[in-house]
DNA sequence: TATTGACTTAGAGTTGACTCTAAGGTTTAT
DNA sequence: ATAAACCTTAGAGTCAACTCTAAGTCAATA
């Protein structure tokens, strides 16, 4: 597939693709004897990987590690567990942290609901 | 409260604080005689609150046109309403985008626990 | 009364994460 | 064979959200 193709699967800019390459959050995409990627199955598994952390705000910082460990080969497995780990710990404190607002927001709403019966009270339901 | 104070409090930065104030964050703060700014327990109320809202990722946008509507008084609770169920409506999508996340995690992290197991048995459990 | 320390503003600088530009190479169609 | 439509890189530019700097005000203390 061409980086054209992977950015219209996936829905992230070319710019965004080799940016993510050149950074180390992707692996090294397979090239063809011009230079030009062609990203293979497992190249387009890690793109659609990284979104999905990403998407979630797992840290470019840990995914680069990641990536790293990875490439570093199966020694590596018992820190990359470590540390993916750690990243589900980060993202349940954060969901926890959005639960609360979550139920506050909904407590807010509510009590909106009352303003609102609060003024069809006061104008003794008149329906306006 | 001074603003050393209530940066400290809620551990959002001075400068941070003064900048929520400028770009309409919150409402502006209760000022002494020379303009140094004296948090009342309803200016703490709304630092408190942004802090609760952008730690969950509802977006400075939104909330400024929270504050705008709310200082432009009972009339606008209805769209103050609309809006609140909106964020709400993107907080719970990124839940769940997170809770999916969240689930590839767990998988991935007991393929490591196999992995684990895979060693341990092609070294016949020899303990190590 | 002079200095210290906390505050003020306007505006410049930083950081992370892209996003764009310039200059150029390769393949395909006319 | 020349243009169009892709691709490439290096490096500059953008944007949001702060964060810092400079220059100055004011109150309390040595």
């Amino acid at each position: 597939m061409t980086i054209a193709e992977v950015s219209k699967k996936y829905e992230i800019s070319a710019d965004t693709l080799r940016y993510y390459e050149r950074i180390g959050l992707i692996p090294s995409v397979t090239r063809n004897k011009n230079g030009i990627r062609n990203y293979q199955e497992e190249d387009c598994n890690w793109v659609e990987f990284i979104k999905c952390m990403r998407g979630s705000g797992i840290s470019i910082e840990a995914l680069i590690e990641y990536v790293s460990l990875f490439q570093q080969g199966p020694s590596t497995s018992k820190e990359r567990k470590r540390l993916l780990i750690e990243e589900r710990k980060k993202l349940q404190d954060r969901m926890d942290e959005m639960q609360t607002t979550l139920k506050r927001l909904n407590t807010k709403i509510d009590s909106y609901e009352d303003h609102i019966l609060e003024k069809e009270i006061k104008l003794g339901k008149r329906g306006n």
